[in-house]
DNA sequence: GTTAATTATACTCAATTTGAGCATAATAGA
DNA sequence: TCTATTATGCTCAAATTGAGTATAATTAAC
């Protein structure tokens, strides 16, 4: 249609590979050695004739060069603009245009500790379990009042996102929030991508490559959400599992302690689970092991747990 | 890093353009004469050093081909393999890969009616304001029921997506509805992908051109979903309504009919309307004009409408 | 003008769900 | 046997939901 600019682009599938490690919700990354040893997801390109849909095509390379078995892989989003940082030295050549399709891929298993980083260490404002996170009030917040100031429309985004004067917390605007600290230079990627002059001195989390914090933070806004209404917990659980590793790992996700009786009413109530007839040894008085009482392929599609929005994380 | 594969693609930007008109939710078409007349919707190519983002891109061509003005846009999906019918002979080269982003756009207005094809018309079945519609049981579910057979995965999908035996009806599956109609060879598009040998007798809603009927089936689901907890709703109303007309396009998207007062408390307990003061002037009882109560930018992260899943729709 | 049809709005009430407790049971280790 | 620890059962008020009834303000029909 138009001569002048060129149509073609290469296609980049990225993924946010989750798993939970204990109590800690992570994330496998790769080293990038040669520039600032940032970490950064891994991603491989898409060959459209090699490989039917894209899925095809990133649960190959995942296999490839991970070995891992993902399960579940959900589409989160297309990125046209991956080059925030495109304008940068190291393109190979000019007309080189990247598309990055994030991927969200949940993983039951975490081996190689040293490749999985912890998602709290690159969002430590998102933990809420151990109350509401200091670095809020003595970094994040009077910084980015200072950026809003009496501009309107950026005070109800910083209402929104982060919950100031009476609105609550809400743990799934995981994206919106890390979306705000990059436009008020909060964040290391912004000053990377020259968004800000100075580099900043708080620490505000590891950074990472590319706009791969960014994908990071959409597959957790993701995660958080449809662990509300899907069942998709049982795809990080193992084939028997007790009640409480449940909540610890949903807990570990949402960031944020949840009711145990009340938990596990909505876990009966929506029939979930089935007990295996075994029990877990462990500490204090033996659990109950349970499976998952479905197929996995239909997890997409069931009730899920309906955790409430609210209260108990309103500090 | 392999040269015997081409790694570059063509990204089409597809957009489901939606509007309600009366009581009837519409979609922005455009008619391919060339082939089999059916409709398609409007796409155009992203030209990735024109603009910056492919929302940026969209908007242009929207404007450029439709002068419509379009506020709220939401990117739904992007397909790998639009060429579901890729290998036909309308290919200009064979290297030639197309991806194409799926788009939802909302939008007030929608004049030059010969341009906007009602939803119900491509998917009558999804249309339950009148009770439950007859098509399903005289057509798709004793075809369904045959071609699962006594496939197990096969009768659980069709149980999860239609509701059949004592499983509700769910009206955000409107997808996996027509994934499974498309496996089974219900539809048009199965046909002209070469993945059905005959031509299905049965007329099961106005086919599309390429994948667009899934797009469009991507579109409704995330929005009747998302209009259950953001007030997307007003992205359809004009700048004054009465509280109605809200529910009446509410009850036209979701394609179900809900109970007048809760639909009302609802509205009035998340605090979403306010009252202009004038009222409305039709047969009956005049009803007070109400305008939306917040900012457009804000309505993705509000509290919504918190429509009930299920009693009122399970026939 | 009076009446009927139509639409809007106010109010009620039982059933269910949620939020937040307390009480008790079963184990390991001191 | 005592204590710490974890699991599980049960309760109960508050809030929300589902589904009504009653009444008010219009227009159109007669």
């Amino acid at each position: 249609m138009d001569k002048n600019h060129t149509a073609s682009v290469l296609i980049d599938l990225s993924a946010a590979i989750v798993s939970v490690r204990g109590d800690q919700p992570v994330c496998l990354t790769v080293q990038d050695v040669s520039e600032y040893q940032t970490p950064g997801l891994p991603f491989g390109p898409f060959y459209p004739d090699r490989h039917r849909t894209m899925e095809i095509g990133l649960r190959q390379w995942v296999i490839e060069q991970t070995s891992l078995d993902i399960g579940y892989v959900e589409q989160l989003y297309t990125f046209g603009d991956r080059g925030r940082r495109s304008e940068g030295a190291d393109n190979k050549k000019e007309n080189e245009h990247i598309v990055s399709v994030g991927y969200l891929a949940l993983s039951k298993q975490c081996p190689q500790p040293n490749q999985w980083s912890e998602w709290y260490k690159h969002f430590p404002w998102e933990d809420w379990r151990e109350g509401r996170p200091n670095i809020l009030n003595q970094q994040i917040i009077p910084y980015l009042e200072a950026w809003a100031g009496s501009d309107e429309l950026r005070r109800l985004r910083l209402q929104q996102a982060f919950g100031v004067f009476d609105k609550a917390w809400n743990d799934e605007f995981v994206l919106d929030r890390y979306e705000l600290m990059y436009e008020a230079g909060l964040v290391w990627e912004a000053y990377a991508d020259g968004r800000q002059k100075e580099k900043i001195s708080a620490q505000n989390g590891i950074a990472m490559q590319l706009d791969h914090r960014r994908i990071l933070a959409t597959a957790m806004s993701r995660l958080r959400a449809k662990l509300k209404y899907r069942p998709v917990v049982f795809e990080l659980m193992p084939s028997a599992f007790t009640l409480t590793h449940v909540q610890k790992t949903t807990e570990a996700i949402l960031g944020a302690v949840l009711h145990k009786q009340n938990f596990r009413r909505q876990l009966a109530k929506n029939e979930l689970v089935e007990p295996t007839g075994k029990m877990s040894k462990a500490r204090g008085r033996p659990a109950e092991l349970f499976k998952f009482k479905h197929d996995e392929s239909q997890s997409t599609n069931l009730p899920g747990l309906r955790i409430p929005l609210g209260k108990s994380r309103n500090f």
